[in-house]
DNA sequence: TATAAAAAGATAGTAACGCTATCATAAATA
DNA sequence: TATTTATGATAGCGTTACTATCTTTTTATA
């Protein structure tokens, strides 16, 4: 038996669902490497549409833009990674050992996981470093907000910021403590590889590290509390 | 008698000087208005041209594509912070109220400084918070790194990096507590005011708020070590 | 199996963007 | 006064970000 692995997507971020078809898959997989070769900027549906073996007008037909396109594959991760914390965290008590399960999941590269078939994690845990921050660093961030395209990622914070909030109940901060970790588990990984003298790990530059440096400031912050 | 900051910008960033042309001053002034009023992905030279009353290849003459001009205006950013955490600093003895002073300044919107009479600092820290990453985050983050565009914001934060450690000599990682203090700073307050759910000053949206949970955040950690 | 509905392919077109080139004119300087 | 230097004006070109239309292929269903 082989379990395939199901997320179900807001239906406001396509046009036609792209899990549905051949070409929908196709589209998802190959703007997964696209993005992750160019960058997101260099990226469009023009060379996307050529990668696939398409048109332009095919791709339109399932996402408006290439904007939505990204939120669809980042929210996407998200959803994939809270499952990711929920199932691999399971049966824990203690909390400090969640939390440090989950500081690691956050901060370490994924393999590509084989129950999803045209997504490769790999790829879009390095695209979720470079353009992550992105989807929603826009001028249209309260309109994509209203759409509840960012619940994914809303709902990771939460649960981070809940497990938080078990080790020490007292702390005044679990979201903003989540969401930094979050984000400082990529940010520090670009820096470390592409800007090392703004972090500490330039000489050894290995993820473990980033997990020791973010384990020591949520411990020492909760401790605190 | 009237004081003029002057900031010695990397000649790489530019063709012509800004500085030194009443059109070049515009330029800047004219440019930070509209990636703060439209956001950097829809700002446009064309669009800049028109606002100044020139035309585009006026703006040409002196960047060559908005990209190197938004960094221009953010490393000069970093470069005028730098400069205010050093007087506003100096003569303190302490380090510890020292760092407290430096993270208030991180935090809080800055008033325009008259001395620069044609950047608009206020706006420039609006900016910083909406656009400041995405200055490094591409695929050429590389080949800018060696033209040494980010030599500010590296050295801002060797200057946090440093109280950090006049704070606490022990601590392993000042570089990365620095840039996330900085980061933080910033993405605190875009998602205060924007997805304020990832955060906890979704009652109460003010900036003391961000400064009490990075000190938190800051003296929790290094006393730790 | 015939038939219609849905998806995909093919092609065209348009406004804006990103950038280069050229030539004329105005202002500053030698 | 001659000559750089900066600006203005206009044109042009390939690409991007779409929209529209029409045909062909695939799939579902009567």
């Amino acid at each position: 038996m082989k379990l395939q692995l199901q997320i179900k997507m807001n239906e406001g971020l396509f046009l036609r669902n792209p899990e549905n078809t051949e070409l929908g898959r196709n589209i998802i997989k190959h703007s997964i490497q696209l993005i992750a070769q160019y960058g997101f900027e260099v990226f469009t549906f023009k060379k996307l549409a050529d990668d696939i073996g398409t048109t332009e007008s095919g791709i339109y037909r399932y996402f408006e833009n290439k904007h939505l396109l990204l939120i669809y594959i980042i929210a996407w991760y998200w959803c994939w990674l809270e499952y990711q914390i929920i199932f691999q965290t399971n049966n824990i008590v203690d909390p400090i050992v969640k939390l440090k399960k989950v500081i690691k999941l956050l901060a370490t590269t994924v393999e590509d996981d084989e129950s999803t078939s045209y997504v490769n994690e790999s790829l879009l845990h390095q695209i979720i470093i470079s353009e992550g921050s992105k989807a929603y660093l826009t001028k249209q961030v309260a309109e994509d907000n209203k759409h509840q395209f960012f619940k994914p990622y809303k709902e990771l914070c939460a649960v981070v910021g809940n497990i938080i909030l078990e080790c020490s109940p007292k702390y005044k901060y679990p979201r903003s403590l989540a969401t930094t970790v979050i984000e400082m588990a990529h940010f520090q990984n670009f820096f470390m590889n592409n800007l090392p003298s703004l972090t500490d790990f330039g000489n050894n530059k290995t993820e473990s590290n980033i997990v020791l440096f973010l384990n020591d400031l949520v411990f020492s912050t909760i401790k605190n509390a």
